[in-house]
DNA sequence: GCCAACGTTGGC
DNA sequence: GCCAACGTTGGC
């Protein structure tokens, strides 16, 4: 069992989307690095959902319902791939950048040093202590 | 295969 | 609005 953390920019699919909706595809991913990171997935896999731009904080957290299969919505003929997911638990409050800057336990994770990868994985021991601090 | 130019993302 | 970081493209 992994642990990730995926991007989105609240504008194009916030986290109250994916959990108004129950399940989404997890589609549109155009990098590389990112997309290897979606082939790694395995169904039952911990995701923490993150708003880039306005807000810089993790919401909350999702799970992935199935491994990758390929995105349908590219055009440009390379092989991207998308899995489905859906919501689990609403942080009552948002886990911000700031404060993942702020915390000694955190400071290895991948979103501080590359900001603009949008699908990384994240360690068990990350993922529970920003579960921890969102759930106050 | 290298590298300069350019585009995009995302934080500040 | 600016800039840093990084990816992509295209000329050589």
């Amino acid at each position: 069992m992994s642990c990730w953390l995926i991007k989105s920019e609240p504008a194009t699919y916030s986290f109250q989307d994916l959990w108004r909706d129950k399940k989404t595809f997890w589609n549109g991913v155009r990098n590389y690095q990112a997309r290897n990171n979606l082939k790694t997935m395995q169904k039952g896999d911990d995701l923490l959902f993150y708003h880039s731009g306005e807000d810089k904080a993790v919401m909350g957290t999702a799970q992935v319902l199935c491994a990758f299969y390929p995105d349908h919505t590219a055009t440009d003929g390379k092989d991207w791939v998308m899995v489905d997911v859906k919501p689990v638990k609403k942080f009552e409050a948002p886990v911000t950048l700031a404060q993942i800057k702020a915390n000694k336990k955190l400071q290895k994770m991948i979103l501080i040093k590359q900001s603009r990868l949008s699908v990384m994985p994240v360690t068990q021991l990350e993922f529970d202590e920003i579960c921890k601090q969102g759930t106050v």
